[in-house]
Parts: structure tokens; sequence; C-alpha cells
DNA sequence: AAATTGCAGATTGTTGACAATCTAGCCTCC
DNA sequence: GGAGGCTAGATTGTCAACAATCTGCAATTT
């Protein structure tokens, strides 16, 4: 395998802890407004202070916990109207990025297989059936679409807002599970289609099409389908691709 | 005033390094390359290396210095594409943002008196004298206006492109006295008059024309004006609105 | 002489202790 | 009876010492 002498991961402890706690939100183990106190933590996963508070320190940009002086962390509470701002600059930027992406021909690019194999993993069974892995299979592939475009700092951002997204789905409590699985792949390969063809308009149609649906579906599980529309941002995120009834 | 009784800054050591720190390197005192030695740093600013530590930390996800694992951290030294990429990214969050703006009426709000004051400050002559502290006027304009769309997290993602490109002007040695101050507040007073006028499409067209304006000056600086339209992303950033001679 | 190995100094990573701050409950005093 | 002050416990902020790692140079080998 080529993988055997890729450069070694090098986490430090700090890292390894982040991960973990990450981790503990994303799957519903720390719930919003749960507090993090260092001592325990240091405890438990039989380290110091020190790389605690600095992991704790790595996920407050990060939006997934709250910084209070003095006060400790909390781990944060989204609103809806944090989804739709979430979703706005993920439209915007990833329409930046993927029309990048076609004009500069990536679709030929090697990275664009590593997209398809990402997709190929979503089809799968046993992937389908664990919500957990169904919803990173599902950022992991939306990454490397967007990160086709060859933009470190665009795409850094994008990354940003999939990590947002994914604690969007589970500190509002949603279940991936309810999501219609087939449809979101079939968005998927709309999407991989038309930057192989080389077709920037289809390319950012599929893309504001995937966000508009995805909008949607948050807004199902929130309960705000109903008021929605008054929001003024959900005018932009929704666009005029609305799967209507 | 209204300013006196406005929750208190509440800066910890850390974050007082962390400014003094962002200071040393935007006014160059700092230069790309360098190292941040946290023995060093501590001794002079008369703290631990706990603080110092924590300081570097919160400079790195703001771009302005490189973390290297058991290596410490460097100033960041950022290229040309970096510049296109972050100006990219401001033009396509700033359009939403001041659509946003616009179409909920926050001309009438009182922080956009705040954003006139800013402007005004822009004006005077000790400021325009001081080129850091004309960037910084520039900056905090910006940012006002931007903020004006009531969106928290995309003006926080603007925010931070300013000061990206804050670290661009001096990171890439550009003084910001050759400037044309005129022809910039010119530009803010359109961008002010427009979204008071509750015009979209000319706030966005000003927005454009700021963008296309700034990044045509960082190329001139940067002298990679001959070749600047090579660039795939040189297109969008640069638009159709340029002030050809 | 070129390449490799091993060492010494410098620097970061981690730890446990101490100081400062906050929270909550109780008490006092009007 | 309620407002304000006080105290104890918990928790964060800071520090200095120790351990692990890296860098550059010199010694060694071929």
């Amino acid at each position: 395998m080529s993988t055997t002498f890729t450069p070694l991961p090098e986490a430090s402890t700090a890292d390894l802890v982040a991960d973990r706690l990450r981790d503990a939100i994303l799957d519903g183990t720390l719930r919003p407004g749960d507090r993090l106190v260092e001592t325990d933590l240091a405890e438990r996963f039989a380290v110091s202070r020190g790389p605690v508070r600095e992991a704790i320190r790595l996920l407050a940009p990060e939006g997934l916990v709250i910084l209070r002086r003095n006060r400790g962390a909390i781990v944060a509470s989204p609103t809806f109207d944090d989804v739709l701002e979430v979703y706005a600059a993920r439209l915007s930027l990833g329409t930046l990025a993927l029309t990048h992406a076609v004009e500069t021909r990536s679709g030929e690019s090697s990275r664009f297989a590593e997209a398809v194999d990402l997709l190929t993993t979503m089809r799968d069974d046993s992937v389908q059936a664990d919500p957990q892995a169904m919803l990173e299979a599902d950022l992991a592939f939306q990454d490397a679409v967007l990160g086709l475009s060859g933009l470190p700092r665009i795409s850094t951002m994008l990354e940003q807002s999939a990590r947002d997204a994914a604690s969007f789905v589970s500190l509002l409590g949603i279940t991936y599970d309810s999501t219609d699985h087939v449809a979101l792949i079939e968005r998927h390969e709309r999407l991989l289609n038309s930057i192989a063809a080389g077709d920037a308009d289809a390319t950012v149609a599929a893309w504001q099409q995937h966000i508009s649906a995805t909008v949607s579906e948050f807004a199902r599980a929130y309960g705000a389908d109903a008021h929605i529309h008054d929001h003024p941002l959900a005018h932009h995120v929704l666009g005029t691709n609305q799967e209507t009834p």
C-alpha cells in the first residue's frame, strides 16, 4: 500500500483529548450546556490539566464549546439561526470552490477518484445502518469534493462549516437516519457527474440544490418548517430549487 | 455615553500577550519566518510560559503564526495566492452580509451611526498620517458595515478575513500610505449611501468594486500586476468593475 | 572527502502545586 | 421578610520544575 510510508499523524496529547471531546459532543455523550471541568477530564483521560485545557481552547474556535472567563467551558447550544447562517456561508463559499474546481479541470485529478470512493462508502449498507458513520462519510465526501478546488484557505473554511453542520445534527438532536439516503446519494452523484463533465452551471445548481435540501431537512426535524420562510436568510439558502411537494 | 456601562473587557493574561504579539506581527516588529520562543517571550512579558503558550495557540487559527509540533511557532508567510483566496471569500461572504443588511433595513439601526463615525475617523488628517491607524480605522469601518447584517457567525468570519487582510498588509511588506486615501474613503461613502438608500444592487456593486480595487492595490504593491489575470481566482475577485486606466 | 552517527544545548510538552476567582448557601442587619 | 455581606468549597488561572524532543555540530567511519 502507498499509505505505509505516509507522514506520521503526530497528534499531541491535547489533539487526542480534543478528538475525544469532539466525538463526545458530536455523538451526544456531552449535551448542550454541559460543563467541561478541567480537573474531571484530566482524571478521566489520565493526563494533567495542561493538555485538557489546551484541548478545550482548541474546540472553542470550532464553535463546539463556549469559554467564559474564570467560569470554565460549556458545550455550545446552537439555534436554528445558526444553522441558516452556516449553510448560507456554505452555499456561498461552496459555489466559489466548485466553480473554481470546474474551471481548473480538477475533475481529472487523482483526488477526484478519492471522492468517488467516499461516495461508494456511503452506498454501503453497514455504513447506512450507522447514523454516525453515515454522517462522517457524508461530510468526508463533501470535504473531498470541495477540496478539489485546490484552494486551501477556502477549503479550510468549508471544512469548518462542515464540522459546524455535524455539531448541529447532534446538538439539535436530529437523527441522521431519518434522512432519505437514496436522495442524498443521488444529489452527490449529480454533483460528481457535473464536475466530471466540466459543466460549471450544472455543478453550482447541484450544490445549491444539495444545500437547499439539507436545510429543508433541518427545518423539518427542527419543527420550524412552518415559519422558516419568514426568516430573511431562508430565501438565500433555499433558493429557487426547492423540492415543492 | 452609552459605552460607560458596557460589559467589562475582562482580558486574560493570555489575551493580553496575544494582543501584544498580534500588534508586533502587524506592525512589522516580528517578521515572517521569525521564531516565537516561549521562554523568551515569557521573560519579556514577565509572565510564565503557560499564558504565552496559550497566546501563541490563540494566534494560530487566526493565521498569523504556524505551529510545528515539537518545533515551536513561526510567523506566517502568506503568498499572493492567499491574498486572492481571502479576498474571494471576503467578496462572497460580504455580498451575502450586505444583501441581508439592506433587506432587513439595518441602515436605520443605531449601529449605522457607528459606521458613519468610523468613516469620519478615517477623514482625520492625523489618522491619515499614521499608516497603522489608517489601516485599523479602515478595517474597523468595514467590520462595522458588514456587522450591520446582524449575522453573528458570518460577521465573525468576515472579521477573521479582515484580520487576514491586515496581516497581509504588513507581512507582505505593503505600506498602507501608498494607498489613495481619497479613493478609499469615496468607496466607503458609496457603500454607506447605497445601504442607507436601501438599494441592494448598488450596495453589492459598491462592495465588489471595493474588493476589486483593494486586490488591484495588492497586486500592484506585490508586483504581480502583469500576470495576475492568469490566476483563475483573479477574475472572481476583480470582477468586471475594474478601474481600467 | 562525503556520509553517517552520536552528542550537547536549546526548546517544547507535560506535570503538580499554589494563587486567584467564582458560586451558592447562610447569616446578619435593617 | 428581603437585601446585602460573609464564608466554604469548587474551579480556573498561573507558575516553576521535570521529561521528551528536536537542531546543529563535531567525531567517526568508509
